[in-house]
RNA sequence: GGUGUCGUAGCUCAGUUGGUAGAGCAACGGACUGAAAAUCCGUGUGUCACUGGUUCAAUUCCAGUCGACACCA
């Protein structure tokens, strides 16, 4: 296999595991830039409950991807994954080695194996299929998707909404099977890409969590989360630690309750996003501490 | 001190007219190609407070003990 020089390294691992500290170090020894690939700190009206880098470690190393975006922009993998690649493209340019880390596994995904390029969906769509929802229940999209793509009802999770309605909605746009337009394989890129996990015994991890959402509280996440209030229906705010004081605001949950409430669906999401990274074999797994072994282990891009 | 109610899963509580028990939440596991920090699926983990009694059989009935709460002194 040709071996094109350039080399994308992924730190990706479940959230508060440390991934921007080590990103950050990665970053400094190879004199190169950082690619976030972390799906809600795009939005630069979410900062606090992100826990996005500060401005110390957005001084130390170039961050691309970091609330470049409103909370009010339609945005989406697909087009990540071209903004990606473009910016790979004259990243290495300059540099043999560019670090993306994150922890929105889809995301990651998306710019090492790619996604099949569908055509957006007009809005109208997306809303008649989602009030088709809400009017006549899943059932109702379960038949249609029966009638449209029985090859894709076979093997689809029948009972998610978001899965029904998003081949769906591909079926109309395209005028095809949705199931036929899917590929198995992989988009070839020309950079080699080495992925890193890492990760903590699940106590340790656990225990970062909550002092995090601690924090969070201490530098000011209700008033974060209060100044988003006319905004609460929109998608990026559908996001833990968001959703959670909103509640809080409308006076259904105590504050302890919703900080209890963020650190309990923060520890959910983490193990969520490990099973997405156990999907396949493709990281090798270290702890945050393992700078050194790290720096040995990428040391093969050297050769 | 007396009377009453209660004691069941990590938590809140159902339930068994006597045949060793189940919901919600949590926890644990998993899926996931344009909302992905989203969305969805699966799994019960238990000395039914303790000790005796009645019974073929007690978590269930009876007695006592302990604990919690309420009321009366």
């Amino acid at each position: 296999m040709r071996n094109s020089g350039k080399y994308l390294v992924v730190i990706a691992g479940p959230t508060a595991v440390g991934k921007t500290d080590i990103a950050i170090q990665i970053a400094r020894k190879f004199d190169t830039e950082i690619i976030s690939a972390d799906s809600r700190q795009f939005y630069c009206e979410m900062t606090i409950g992100t826990a996005k880098p500060d401005a110390m470690q957005l001084a130390q190393v170039k961050h691309h991807f970091i609330g470049q975006l409103s909370i009010h922009d339609y945005y989406n993998v697909s087009i990540f994954e071209n903004q990606v690649l473009e910016l790979l493209n004259s990243l290495f340019q300059m540099h043999d080695v560019v670090i993306m880390a994150g922890g929105s596994g889809l995301y990651i995904d998306a710019v090492c194996q790619g996604i099949d390029d569908f055509p957006d969906p007009k809005p109208e769509l997306r809303k008649y299929l989602k009030g088709i929802y809400l009017d006549e229940g899943i059932v109702k999209l379960q038949e249609m998707l029966l009638q449209l793509d029985p090859e894709y009802y076979a093997v689809v999770d029948f009972q998610n909404p978001n899965r029904l309605l998003r081949a769906l909605e591909v079926c109309h746009t395209t005028g095809r099977k949705y199931s036929e337009q899917r590929s198995n394989h992989s988009k070839m890129r020309d950079f080699e890409i080495v992925r890193i996990g890492l990760n903590l015994p699940r106590p340790e991890l656990f225990n970062r969590i909550g002092l995090r959402v601690d924090q969070m509280i201490v530098n000011g996440l209700v008033q974060e989360v209060k100044s988003l209030l006319p905004f609460r229906h929109l998608n990026a705010l559908n996001t833990v630690g968001y959703k959670e004081i909103f509640e809080y605001i409308d006076l259904e949950i105590t504050l302890e309750q919703a900080i209890e409430d963020i650190k309990t669906h923060t520890r959910r999401y983490a193990k969520r996003q490990l099973t997405w990274f156990n999907r396949t074999n493709e990281y090798t797994w270290f702890e945050p501490s393992q700078l050194n072994e790290i720096t040995s282990y990428l040391s093969i891009i050297h050769k």
